[in-house]
DNA sequence: CTGAAAGCGCTTACAG
DNA sequence: CTGAAAGCGCTTACAG
């Protein structure tokens, strides 16, 4: 591979020379550029970045790790792209990295991102896939460590408000219900997600808040665990019907577990929505392809809080 | 940041004993061992990893470039996913990045890991989304003059078949068609991916194929072009029933052609699979949340053409 | 076992 | 406008 000095040579003048002329840092006689560019043509030369980011101090280069797990995540394919599109209006190198499935991988890959002299790094925190999931103390003692700037997403740190970006769970999770109680609901089932994992338990604390601001009691009679995906809404939703609850309206914990429901309600002959009210949460792909449309879903299209939106189609 | 000088210092020895204790390289006495450890430890200090692939001239670095706009295919997220295992397993660490919507995005790309030193470059060749595609003379000439290995994904390149690594999609799909002849069925209707595409044009030849083999003589009124999504199989499927072609089975592009195909025979009232042989191609994930479940997928699950595989479900 | 020195391929004051 | 030299932070022959 040709390197500047080869370039130099070739051209007949200094190594700084060539460099002013390819940074176009400097006042250059239109001659000796001339010859520079001719010489850098022939040798097919690429300066190195390496050398380059090394003696410049800088990389120009925004690190971004992405979950591990996450392949069948609809969110993954638009964070990357949208990282990648505003990187490019920046004028910046995108580096993506992807956690490993380790112990402390997620430490390790934004490490490894930082060894690499990233300007900053970005996170985004999956409470769900991650086995080894970084908490937010250890987050917090890494922001405070670096030498570069660390932006977590998808998690909320006390300690560095100004460095992550969080979904208001509570918040995006009343909408729906709020809605449900405006519609004149009173009796509204809900299946969660799996409780063990923070997200679940702040979208059915949303549920919970949603009824006691309208002065509904609560009844855990209508609440059942389910697992996010559509066969724990099913077998939730069975759960539900075995146990003779009684309700007009029923609030998912997100819209793979509502399908899961829709099959259950079908199967037990119960129309939807004439005589029970459906609603998911994500506005998920998968709405697309259901012969029978017959709920709506809550959705979130935004990464930042502040963006949460509703729609009931 | 803490160099390597400045442990040295500390540790009151030279900058290549540091060098050595770190990468084990070389016998080292305990005690200046211990030395050295302590002053990394007391600085934090970690490597800077553009140094030292600058100076060992290896990065130990694959660089992976995913394409454009491919935010809604389910590939993207698992091909990531093996390529990080496979990395993390051979000890190299994974650089990602994502190809611009721009021209000559896809170059640019390739070239931005080259220049960073990438000791190997994988490239996945999207035919669908990417508006700026590189063509397979490009990544020709791209391979000869790239001083690292670059392997194209999704793409055939007769000069280089060492370099790729494609499906063989006239194999893929003509083995749904083979299985539906197999069954009895003769008249046998296709709904094609968006033929100015190659990989639509490849699948639409494999029904052929197949049907030439079989000696059914081809009925070009059985044949419809969809446009990949379901919207397009559903209207496909209409244009199909609109001109009363007469068919005991449709095969279908890809799953989501099906799903929409699916949805126009039920609303013009043919039971499937009754009346009606459906089938898709790809094994989508959207077929776990079909309410009605009535057709079965073709798909390939490997990305090494030799691998295809078929499940009648 | 350890140190001094050269080198990786660039950039950038410093001179002229 | 251009060159010689120092420096970015490492590794690795070469000595001893």
């Amino acid at each position: 591979m040709a390197t500047m000095l080869d370039v130099s040579r070739k051209a007949g003048v200094a190594k700084s020379t060539v460099s002013r002329v390819l940074s176009g840092t400097a006042k250059i006689s239109e001659e000796t550029k001339q010859l520079v560019l001719k010489a850098v043509e022939e040798l097919n030369y690429r300066p190195n970045v390496l050398a380059q980011s090394l003696s410049k101090q800088e990389t120009n280069t925004i690190g971004l790790v992405i979950p591990h797990g996450s392949s069948t995540s609809q969110y993954l394919g638009l964070l990357i792209e949208i990282c990648q599109e505003l990187a490019d209006k920046a004028g910046k190198f995108l580096m993506i990295t992807q956690v490993s499935d380790e112990e402390n991988g997620g430490v390790n890959s934004i490490r490894a991102l930082v060894d690499r002299r990233c300007d900053a790094v970005l996170y985004y925190n999956n409470s769900f896939f991650d086995q080894y999931n970084i908490n937010g103390d250890t987050l917090s003692d890494l922001i405070d460590e670096l030498p570069v700037p660390l932006v977590v997403m998808n998690c909320y740190l006390p300690r560095h408000p100004n460095h992550c970006v969080w979904y208001d769970h509570v918040y995006g999770a009343r909408i729906p219900v709020d809605y449900l109680i405006q519609q004149g609901h009173t009796k509204i089932a809900y299946i969660a997600g799996p409780l063990s994992q923070r997200t679940a338990q702040l979208r059915l604390q949303g549920y919970e808040d949603a009824l006691n601001d309208a002065g509904i009691e609560l009844d855990s009679s209508l609440i059942v665990e389910g697992d996010r995906y559509s066969s724990g809404g099913f077998s939730a939703c069975n759960q539900l019907l075995q146990r003779k609850a009684e309700f007009t309206a029923l609030c998912c914990f997100n819209d793979l577990t509502a399908v899961g429901a829709l099959h259950a309600l079908q199967e037990n002959h119960i129309a939807v929505p004439e005589q029970v009210s459906l609603i998911g949460f994500d506005n998920d792909a998968v709405l697309d392809y259901l012969t029978d449309r017959d709920f709506c879903s809550a959705f979130c299209t935004c990464l930042c809080h502040a963006c949460d939106e509703f729609v009931a189609g």
